[in-house]
DNA sequence: TCTGGGGTCCTAGGACCC
DNA sequence: TCTGGGGTCCTAGGACCC
């Protein structure tokens, strides 16, 4: 039987930073967005106390204090550094693992045994990685994902589970869809939501229950697909190549944000690095990039101004000097000298992706291509060998301050040894 | 004072083709 | 009065995800 496994790791950010602070496990917890700027996790005490995603976090400061809530900045190496390590647990429960995001992986669980296995094995699995990595997991499993879903969030709301829900036979499914709100099934966001309740349909079992032809007359393929879905019929697979179609970096700065030109080509510079850094961990190429930096779309009374330029190239790279240098020409192009604007946010974005091994050539190039991969392939040599950015464009500047807030920003426990957690200090 | 970052997919509409 | 039909490709914008 073909049955489709959810892995989701609870409040996982927060869960990172209890990690190495036991101190924490009972406590309130809530982290915040780069730049400190809104709530993006929060332990279930402090969902208790009505602290909403996204929040910004000025506007419940003075609450969070009040009930001792400990607040972390993102530290998104450590993250990544313990998503890694759950991971590589559970691809040791399945066959086939499909990473889906930092915190979340889809397992084949198909034809593995019958329901009394699947339900102590998928307890295992969460109590292994509980024990092994200090993360707690969710299981759900069920024979499409979009209902593995549904399954882990009620092993997530229901401790009788034991981190495991089994949904193998019509009866559950029916019996779970009719207490899940329509909403929070995957793929149906706020906006269809709330279509949907024009149409009378809260739960998720009243969408299942529709004809497929009524859905599809009024919703797009993406509705069908997922009615499809919770109706056991497999259909939705995420997209199984590790290759990115668009690659961003982008960031929003501290206080008034950057007024300076200079400044700005510094962090874009470092934008434009990181880009093609991650262009060339995925061994490709691209011809599209554009720049972009903006004035804070909250200051309505402040004059504002948008960046936006983009180029495409007549060869595509993944060299860091030429992409930075196309997107220096560009800021300069774009930027405003007459008018002081306090730029709140800029990024690059490289787009156009092909295999690096799948470059059009151009007869009219007048770039050594030779030369400029030989170049590239030596300064990351030295990176790898040295540590990241030792050998760098010299418009990057020097310094490490990234023009962002994040005060409360915890160790590098695992991937800085000068970091390391002290578990006993004579 | 203060409001994240990084993605994917779908659709509608325009340009263009024969 | 009246203005083909059918197709592809591109782009911007919207919706969704975590």
């Amino acid at each position: 039987m073909q049955l489709y496994g959810l892995a989701d790791c609870n409040n996982f950010y927060c869960s990172c930073e209890r990690v190495f602070r036991p101190d924490l496990r009972e406590a309130p917890v809530v982290v915040l967005s780069n730049n400190d700027g809104c709530i993006i996790a929060r332990s279930e005490e402090s969902k208790r106390l009505g602290l909403k995603m996204g929040t910004p976090y000025y506007q419940v400061r003075h609450l969070l204090e009040t009930h001792h809530v400990t607040v972390f900045s993102s530290n998104y190496t450590l993250y990544g550094s313990l998503s890694g390590r759950v991971m590589s647990l559970l691809s040791r429960y399945t066959p086939q693992l499909e990473p889906y995001s930092i915190d979340e992986a889809f397992l084949d669980f198909s034809d593995m045994g019958d329901a009394a296995f699947l339900k102590a094995y998928g307890e295992r699995m969460a109590a292994d990685v509980r024990r092994s990595v200090g993360i707690p997991i969710s299981v759900g499993i069920a024979p499409t994902r979009t209902l593995a879903k549904v399954a882990s969030k009620y092993a997530k709301r229901y401790a009788g589970y034991r981190g495991c829900c089994l949904m193998d036979t019509d009866d559950k499914r029916r019996k779970a869809l009719s207490s899940f709100d329509v909403g929070d099934v995957w793929g149906i966001g706020r906006h269809l939501a709330e279509t949907l309740a024009g149409h009378d349909i809260r739960l998720a079992a009243d969408l299942a229950d529709k004809d497929e032809a009524w859905v599809s007359r009024h919703f797009n393929v993406n509705v069908v697909r997922t009615w499809k879905e919770l109706n056991g019929i497999s259909c939705i697979s995420p997209d199984d190549s590790p290759e990115k179609k668009s690659i961003c970096t982008s960031r929003s700065f501290a206080d008034e944000g950057v007024t300076d030109l200079h400044l700005l080509e510094e962090y874009t510079a470092r934008f434009a690095t990181r880009c093609a850094d991650k262009l060339r961990g995925q061994a490709s190429c691209c011809s599209g990039i554009t720049v972009f930096a903006y004035t804070s779309r909250f200051r309505t009374e402040q004059p504002g101004h948008v960046i936006h330029q983009s180029t495409v190239l007549p060869v595509a790279t993944n060299a860091t000097a030429e992409i930075v240098g196309h997107v220096l020409r560009m800021l300069r192009a774009g930027f405003r000298t007459s008018a002081r604007y306090a730029y709140k946010k800029a990024g690059v974005v490289l787009w156009n992706i092909c295999p690096q091994n799948a470059v059009q050539q151009d007869l009219f190039d007048v770039v050594d291509r030779q030369k400029q991969t030989a170049l590239q392939r030596a300064v990351d040599h030295i990176n790898r060998r040295n540590g990241p950015d030792k050998v760098h464009v010299a418009v990057r500047g020097f310094s490490s301050d990234t023009g962002a807030r994040c005060d409360r920003r915890s160790p590098h426990y695992t991937t800085d040894v000068n970091e390391l957690p002290v578990a006993f200090a004579r």
